[in-house]
DNA sequence: CGCTTTTGACCAGCGC
DNA sequence: GCGCTGGTCAAAAGCG
């Protein structure tokens, strides 16, 4: 453990070494051009979990009680294919009522990857709902032991489309592929990527009846840059509480997980129609011309309770490290 | 010993 | 129907 946790800050060395003197992409809009300094943040300055998470940016985004979602807005462009997009777009001009409990099937959240391959990325499926199905599916029992022995390790119902928990993904510059965001996660498949040198990486929440999955991969394009995919909703408290996230966490937006450094967006469905992503560190590949106008709302301020946004009305670090153009002085609505 | 990772096989969905 | 690809399973191996 000792070792592994030695051999996690060596790679945060690396890592933030690395982003120190990493160069943004000519993509990204000089606005988006966040001076050095963030990541010339000292190692202590983070939790010891945050090492290697990357949460930083996480915790300075809170320092933000109101900045401007149009910044952030690559983040909320969706992960389609062409297909995908244009029926967003026929949604979007003839909208379809939505209900709150009922999350859009093209639900997959996600900024515009790198890598024009991986918006074929399509499918996913509801753990819960499959249970179910599953069961149901035990009811071809006729067929010979071979054929069934077969057919138990994927007894999984035909006929039906497989449900789609809601997808997030975010793009982080890391050298660690499997950030550490204070769950614990089993991996259970890895997967070449088409067009794409790096393996996809899938894991799920190890916490009983947290069906949460995630997949991790590495932007073709540029080495540097992780994309994580969480799928579904924790199902608990994240069980570790980090630095710089106690009081904010529990106040903002009523996230039951965002105790968590990484801050993994566990939208309120429920509540609200448009979940919230955030940059876990750098918004990376900023494309503004990609953006889905389906979901207008989808990278929303960050609205704490009263004490934090006070609290951190002074933006403190942000101060240093965020342009003035990303902030946004709050709105009276 | 228990947990995690690895890895080949399998399945579902989709396009042609 | 076939092939391709993403996603998942589960046995074996690895690790502390």
């Amino acid at each position: 453990m000792i070792e592994s946790m030695d051999r996690k800050d060596q790679e945060l060395k690396t890592e933030n070494s690395l982003m120190a003197n990493s160069t943004f992409s000519d993509e990204i809009p000089s606005s988006f051009a966040l001076p050095a300094s963030i990541f010339d943040m000292p190692c202590d300055h983070l939790g010891d979990h945050q090492k290697g998470s990357s949460s930083g940016f996480m915790d300075m985004l809170a320092g933000i009680s109101d900045y401007d979602p149009s910044l952030f807005e690559w983040f909320s462009a969706p992960m389609m294919s062409q297909p995908q997009q244009q029926q967003q777009q026929q949604e979007q001009q003839h909208p379809l009522p939505s209900p709150a409990s009922t999350f859009p099937e093209s639900s997959e959240v996600v900024n515009t990857p790198a890598t024009p391959n991986s918006s074929s990325i399509s499918s996913s499926s509801n753990e819960a709902a499959n249970e179910g199905q599953n069961k149901a599916g035990g009811e071809e029992e006729d067929q010979d032991d071979q054929d069934k022995n077969k057919k138990q390790l994927k007894p999984k119902k035909k006929n039906q489309k497989r449900q789609r928990e809601p997808r997030f993904a975010f793009m982080t510059k890391s050298e660690v592929d499997h950030l550490d965001d204070g769950y614990r996660w089993r991996k259970y498949g890895q997967k070449a990527v088409k067009n794409s040198p790096y393996p996809r990486s899938y894991y799920r929440c190890t916490t009983a009846g947290c069906g949460v999955k995630k997949r991790v991969e590495r932007s073709c394009d540029d080495s540097t840059i992780v994309v994580t995919t969480y799928e579904g909703q924790h199902t608990y408290t994240c069980p570790v509480t980090p630095r710089g996230s106690i009081g904010i966490a529990t106040e903002a937006a009523g996230y039951s997980s965002l105790s968590s450094p990484f801050v993994v967006p566990q939208p309120q469905y429920q509540q609200q129609q448009h979940p919230y992503i955030y940059s876990s560190q750098l918004p990376l590949n900023v494309n503004t011309t990609n953006l889905n106008p389906s979901f207008p709302h989808f990278v929303q301020e960050r609205r704490f309770g009263t004490s934090s946004a006070t609290l951190l009305r002074d933006h403190g670090l942000l101060q240093d490290i965020v342009p003035s153009q990303m902030r946004k002085e709050p709105k009276e609505e």
